[in-house]
DNA sequence: CATGAATGAGACTTCATTCAT
DNA sequence: CATGAATGAAGTCTCATTCAT
């Protein structure tokens, strides 16, 4: 009669397990390792406080799987960026352009990692998982400075990972230190026309620094 | 009857109380609001709990004096700046030099920002003292931006906010997420080479950001 | 239809009853009753924790089951003495040797019945196999101080229930209480040279008390 | 007005400490450390289960505690005891009449002494309070056994700790095992005719024992 | 001003046990 | 017979805070 004969089955441990992880991201970007309550987990999830012990053994634990999750799904975006065929310049703007958006839409994910950098990355250092996360924006990255670099258009030597703490220091602290920020400076930096300039000047600035070389020459 | 008037001050309540806020900037600091423990703190000092109590009322409010005090000390020191018989472009990059190191001297109160923001600058905006920091180095800023216009040093028309922006992001980042870029990237953020290095990297980042004209010219 | 009467017998009952009872026998004498887990029972067997409950009922029962095979074991074997040929100190000092050397063998269960008596020996008279296991070495004990009576090797009057006390003390207080007696006297109690002189010693404190007549003759 | 002016205070930590140890004495003997409940203790106390963690920690550390006070109250026990004065065997069974009376008072000594055996002596062995105890029941069993060596009265050569063990075992026995050892013989180890008797045989077989040579010497 | 003792509320975690298949 | 998933009840422990002096 139904077309979904043995669907929506109550022993389904990989949605209870996806369950609690999201109640759980939802809370430990909210209030920390320290703030987030299991308790507060549980009464999110359609499950009981007792499922994230089985599952996750502990709260230290779950906040770690919680980390995993988040660092893998950024990576799996970054890998389904097509660069290659595009000039150096462009392929710049739309790197910088992607991790623009993502941060400022995971805002969580941004807590989480600020979040992490309070306690030390003392979870993230037990992680093997997280530890052999092989950036691949960096090999990204490297290659459209190389590219940019030997097409003239780049005219500065740098280093990938340098140019990636640049970009990425921009756009995490648009969105991590939104909250201070605006209030000191009674700016809302989740205002549509704000972002699309402050998209537009990481972007500018970036390419402006590629573009000029280290040693002001004679010419200038 | 009282020939001895101050006398027997045995504690001076002033000391004390930066005594405890010297605690509690550590601890929060470190913990953040959530993780850090008020026994820890009065174990760090030279009086008891109870007088955190006594002078401060609660964990909240404590939290909140050692917020204004951190943000209370960095407007002093921007404050110290004589910029004003400077070149544009060497204003500017002492600005950005300063906003480095202080950043870099003063992990504590990058982590307590970083805190705050987890929680959604709940306490900032409780506090009018901190709402009211008038934040004088965007007034510095802009002095520069418009001397730089005038001495036709900086083609680019720019927002002071913004600039402030993107000079604040990458000090601010380099500390705040020291501990997650450096495990994922296995570098040493805290090297004294790499602090050089991107020292450097902003000030001719933002530098030669301004020089570029907005629309590039007539050779695009 | 079933031409394959007891085929596809993968799992042996029997076998996985005393797999469990083995495996329960180990964490009881390990932690007691109170802190032995049916978790760890569970993955010490080669079936799950199901099955505890399926063969035994639950975590008492399966004690008070590990309890009766214990102690249905240490009565077996006294069965197989064959003492009676011996003259009677002969005897007595193979008894008291076999039972010195069944508690050194049998540490787990010393530690056994050491935890049921920490707990009144609550389990051990819910169970009638137990109440009724009637203990074959009284029965042999007397025999052997009723020969030594009449052949006049043993001058004191004693009853054989005590005698196996005096004995059983001994044997059973050198394993059960080896640990601390260990740590205060700084004496590893399991190491060969001392078992054996406290086997010498045991024997001859019993035999030279059965040998001493009750009221201290004439000579006193 | 009254006699006793500021007695009973509120605020007495010293009695609030012992109150809680009595408890947890009880608690622990009678369940074991695993199967001790600290709210069971808390219920049993003027205090509330807040005042545990308050004064002693945990659980484990709340359990040493108990340990170390039993273990204290049994030395100064034996200090008291005045032997110097009288012949060896009086002395002797003076002295194991003593150790006798003392467990027969103590079974929640006992109790505690069997738990920790069951848990390997850990708890113990981490206490220096503990493994300082200077036992000076050797040093007055020695004194003994050297007289009644030097007066002709003990004809055996023997070691102090293993004499003491002798005596020890069966003392402790009674007590440990009362509740199987009864449950199997029939027999209420607590009666009162029964425990003289039991006296009268230690006493007897130990000084039986040190008064027959090592080797039945020719003159037998 | 200052202090050690005390505490209620609520956090994290563990356990023996049962359910659905 | 057998299994992995699920769970309520109860345990240990921590925390900011207040009391009595």
């Amino acid at each position: 009669m139904s077309a979904r004969p043995q669907q929506r089955r109550k022993n389904d441990p990989e949605r209870t397990k996806a369950d609690i992880l999201d109640a759980a991201t939802e809370e430990f970007a909210t209030h920390g390792l320290a703030g987030g309550r299991i308790d507060a987990i549980a009464e999110k999830t359609r499950t009981s406080k007792r499922m994230i012990y089985y599952y996750f053994g502990g709260k230290e634990d779950l906040y770690l799987a919680v980390l995993e999750r988040s660092y893998r799904q950024i990576r799996t975006l970054e890998a389904d960026l097509l660069l290659e065929d595009l000039p150096a310049e462009d392929a710049l703007r739309v790197l910088i352009s992607e991790t623009f958006d993502y941060d400022e839409a995971h805002p969580d994910f941004i807590r989480l990692v600020s979040s992490e950098n309070i306690n030390c990355a003392a979870h993230m250092r037990r992680s093997e998982t997280l530890l052999d996360l092989n950036i691949s924006i960096i090999e990204m990255l490297e290659k459209i400075i190389d590219r940019g670099g030997r097409d003239g258009v780049f005219l500065r030597r740098t280093d990938a990972i340098d140019v990636h703490m640049l970009i990425s220091a921009f756009c995490f602290f648009r969105v991590s230190n939104r909250y201070t920020f605006g209030a000191i400076f009674r700016r809302d930096l989740s205002e549509v026309g704000l972002m699309a300039r402050h998209k537009q000047m990481i972007s500018d600035a970036v390419v402006s620094y590629l573009k000029t070389p280290d040693v002001p020459s004679g010419e200038g």
